[in-house]
DNA sequence: CGGTGCATTGATCAGAATCAATGATCGTGG
DNA sequence: CCACGATCATTGATTCTGATCAATGCACCG
């Protein structure tokens, strides 16, 4: 998912003037909504990073001073037990936005799954931005909403889903996602472990494992290049990930 | 969806002129940013309605019309998989809002657990008011951030927690609960029969009931006069929802 | 090449589900 | 007022899905 190596692009002159403009991910992320002005205002509060696989992004616990935008790579939100038992809460990727469940203290930690970039901005500045921007506010309540129902989706599937269901499930919303960035739905891209899959479908890395070669060998899926997965038959995919 | 079975409660004096300065949830509810004026204004938009045991008030997939604040009793959120296998993904109370997890279509089914009052807003009415006072919907960002994070608890829950530490997990949740409505934590009033209790934590009625005389073997809990629950050392409790 | 980390596969186990029966509670009507 | 039925909760016996324990395979990289 741009995975940029080594070197970072080179600006160009609209980005220097007004980066956001130029912004790749900007009509799926929380700047939808601004115009070229406010989008040269939220470009000065905004400061972009990059990260490595497994580098920390936030801290449960800590204090939530930064607030994130994804713009590249792939984000993994946890929470851990006491006795390191972990449950990944969502993936979050292009467009997404990082720091809304946010009180005083981060309620949970992330962590790049791939190289990472993001936009990150100062909480009480954006909040500054949000007081002006009656808009901006109401586009993250729009976000959030929208965070609501998904996790009200996950609920479902750790609740009251097999784990074949699960893992099907967890297919065809990377392959939905994948869809809205403007891509394919079909060979979809896995960039994280099974550890990571397991920990966010509640189960162990050897029972997705399995799941995925039982799938495999009932041809509901085929290995791409590159680890890809295709899904050859997505309609009945559907079916099955909801249970009929 | 509007099922007001028999009677509507007769208003009071105050509450003709301006019922929700006297409403009793205020002060938790969205309303809590609100002063005499705009309090007004929210109580022009607003009816309030009744509900029995059982009855729905909202159904998954229908036209979000309306939002709803709770006013009394216990809400069940659900949502439902074709072959019936059910997910609570919250039981709400006084002050709690229902509907921000909301786009064209309501996202889940609610249902009275017990006798319920709402407060009804058309959604495109609310919608106005939102736009006129920013710090309404600033109360609404608010209220929904607070949503994702007992959402992504009720993940880790779902995901990683035993029966046991599942059940306890919910029982302390009910008595902070209690705590925050000014109530007192230790015997806990549970409305929700035990088939709500498995629906919501990802388990069957047998195992919650299996785990409730567990508990009170152990000394952990104990049943009081009316199906109360009293909890004697809620630390120790926390340690066990903890997973230590 | 050998090491390290990740994925797969196998054997066994355990926690919770399922199937089944009994018990408690409550509302209703005789 | 009691008896009956209905609903819900509890308990027991058994099964089964997914976890755990363990070994092997595979790819990447110094």
């Amino acid at each position: 998912m741009d995975v940029n190596l080594n070197r970072r692009p080179v600006p160009k002159p609209d980005m220097i003037s007004n980066p956001c403009a130029a912004c790749s991910v900007r009509d799926m992320s929380i700047c939808s909504v601004l115009n070229g002005d406010e989008l040269r205002e939220i470009a000065s509060i905004a400061t972009t990073l990059e990260f490595s696989p497994h580098d920390p992004i936030i801290d449960e616990g800590e204090p939530a001073e930064f607030l994130f935008n994804v713009t590249g790579g792939t984000v993994r939100l946890y929470k851990l037990l006491p006795d390191g038992r972990r449950q990944i809460t969502g993936f979050l990727c292009n467009g997404d936005f990082m720091g809304i469940a946010v009180n005083q203290n981060y309620a949970y930690s992330a962590e790049a799954v791939d190289r990472v970039k993001v936009c990150r901005f100062a909480r009480n500045r954006l909040e500054t931005l949000l007081d002006k921007y009656p808009h901006l506010e109401k586009r993250m309540l729009g976000m959030a909403s929208n965070e609501l129902i998904q996790a009200q989706d996950q609920m479902m599937m750790l609740g009251r889903k097999t784990a074949k269901e699960k893992i099907v499930t967890f297919l065809l919303s990377l392959s939905q996602r994948q869809v809205k960035v403007g891509g394919k739905a079909s060979p979809v891209a896995l960039p994280m472990s099974r550890t990571d899959i397991a920990d966010y479908l509640g189960l162990t890395t050897e029972t997705v494992s399995r799941t995925f070669s039982l799938l495999k060998r009932d041809h509901a899926i085929r290995i791409e290049e590159g680890g890809m997965i295709s899904l050859p038959d997505i309609d009945s995919l559907q079916q099955v990930a909801d249970g009929y």
